[in-house]
DNA sequence: GTCTATACGATGATAGAC
DNA sequence: GTCTATCATCGTATAGAC
C-alpha cells in the first residue's frame, strides 16, 4: 500500500506535463468516493439538506478544506453520493441479469427485495425527493431507472426464451410490461425499507 | 362570507371566558388551512428544506410573524402540509371505494393513477425522503399508507364478493395480496408523476 | 493536499407597535 | 391578529499557512 503510494507519486512526477497521469487519478477517485462514502453514511441518518459539511468532514476525518479540494460544492457532492448509491442498486440487478438460468419474474422480485441495504434505501428514497425539484438530480434518477428497467427487461425477455420457450421476438414485446411492474414493486419494496426500518438517533 | 365574519367576532366575544368558542375555530382554522396551501405551493416548486419562511410569506401573503403565530415553527408546518397532501390522495381512494359497482383492480388502478395531481404528487414524494429521516413525519406517512391500503383491500373484497361472487370470508382473505399490488404500483406511478412532470422554474 | 480560521449570506424565530 | 424590523444562529465556501 505504501510502496504503491510512494509509486503513485514518482509515476506522477515522471508524467508532468505528458499524458494522463493514471495511478494518480486512480488516487484522487479514490479519495473521492472515500468522502461520498461518509457522505451516505450522514445522508443516511440525516437526510440530504440536514447534513452539513461539518457533519461529512467529521464522518469522513477529513477537514472541509479537503473535502472541497476534491469537490466543486455540496451539489456536486450530492449528486456524486446519489450516483454511487443509485448505481449499487443497479450492479445488484446487473449480476441477475446474466444469470444462465434466469429466474422467474415473482423469484427476481424476491431476490432483488432480499438484496435491499436499509441504509442505502433511505439514500436512494431521499434521492427522490431530491429529484422533484433538482433537475440534475432528476436526470440521474431518471436515467439509472430506466437502465435497471432496461436490465429487468432483458432478465424477464431470456426467462420467457430459456424457460418459458417463446421465440425471441414476442418474448421480447411481452417482457416489457412484466419488466415495468417488476421496476414498481421493486421500488415499492425500497420505499417500505427505507421507512420500515428505524433510524438510529443522530448524535446532535 | 363578510357576514359570516362579523357574525364570528360577535360569537367569540360572546362565548369569552365560556365554552368554546366554535366559528372562531373554524375561521382560525381556515387560516390554517389558507398558510398550509401556500406552503404546498412552494414545496412542489422549490422542495421541502429549500422552501424559506419568508417564501411561504410572500405565496400566501402573510407575514412571517403572521405565520409563527398559526404555527410554532416550520417543522410544525411541514407536518401540517403533509398530511394534507396525503390525506387528500387518501380521499380520491376513498370515493373509490364506497362505489356500489366495484372497479376490477386493473381498472382501480388506472382510476388512480389518472387521477394523480402532479404538483401534489411532488410534494408527496418529498414527504417520504423527509420521513426516512424525520419521525414524525416517519408516523404520517407509514399511518396514511396503511389506511389507504386498508381501504383497497375494502375495495378489493368488495369486488371480489360482488362481482366475482366469492363468498366473504375467503374474499377478504385472497384480497389481502392484491391490495398490497396495488397499493404498491399506485405509488410507484405517483413516484413516475413527481419525476416526469417538469418543475416550473423557481424565481429566485 | 490538507489543515485552521474566518467571512459572508441565508434563514428560523422573536419583539414590539398598531 | 397582523405587521415591520431585527437578532442570533448556522452552514457554505474561501484564504492562507504548512
Amino acid at each position: 500500500m505504501i510502496l504503491l503510494a510512494s509509486l503513485t507519486k514518482g509515476a506522477a512526477i515522471l508524467f508532468v506535463g505528458g499524458v494522463v497521469p493514471r495511478l494518480t487519478d486512480a488516487r484522487k477517485e479514490l479519495r473521492r468516493t472515500q468522502i461520498a462514502d461518509a457522505a451516505v453514511r450522514c445522508f443516511s441518518r440525516n437526510g440530504l439538506e440536514r447534513t452539513s459539511i461539518a457533519d461529512i468532514s467529521a464522518e469522513s476525518g477529513l477537514s472541509t478544506g479537503s473535502i472541497y479540494s476534491h469537490y466543486r460544492n455540496k451539489a456536486d457532492l450530492v449528486r456524486a453520493a446519489a450516483c454511487e448509491v443509485l448505481a449499487k442498486r443497479a450492479d445488484v440487478l446487473r449480476e441477475y441479469a446474466a444469470l444462465d438460468a434466469p429466474p422467474d419474474p415473482d423469484e427476481l422480485l424476491a431476490r432483488l427485495t432480499a438484496a435491499i441495504d436499509p441504509a442505502e434505501a433511505r439514500v436512494g428514497v431521499q434521492t427522490w425527493g431530491e429529484a422533484t425539484t433538482d433537475p440534475d438530480i432528476r436526470d440521474i434518477v431518471v436515467d439509472t431507472t430506466d437502465r435497471m428497467r432496461a436490465m429487468l427487461h432483458d432478465c424477464v425477455t431470456a426467462w420467457l426464451i430459456k424457460v418459458k420457450h417463446h421465440e425471441p421476438a414476442p418474448a421480447r414485446e411481452r417482457a416489457a410490461p412484466i419488466a415495468h411492474r417488476v421496476m414498481a414493486l421493486y421500488q415499492a419494496e425500497l420505499l417500505y425499507a427505507a421507512l420500515r426500518t428505524p433510524t438510529e438517533e443522530t448524535a446532535s
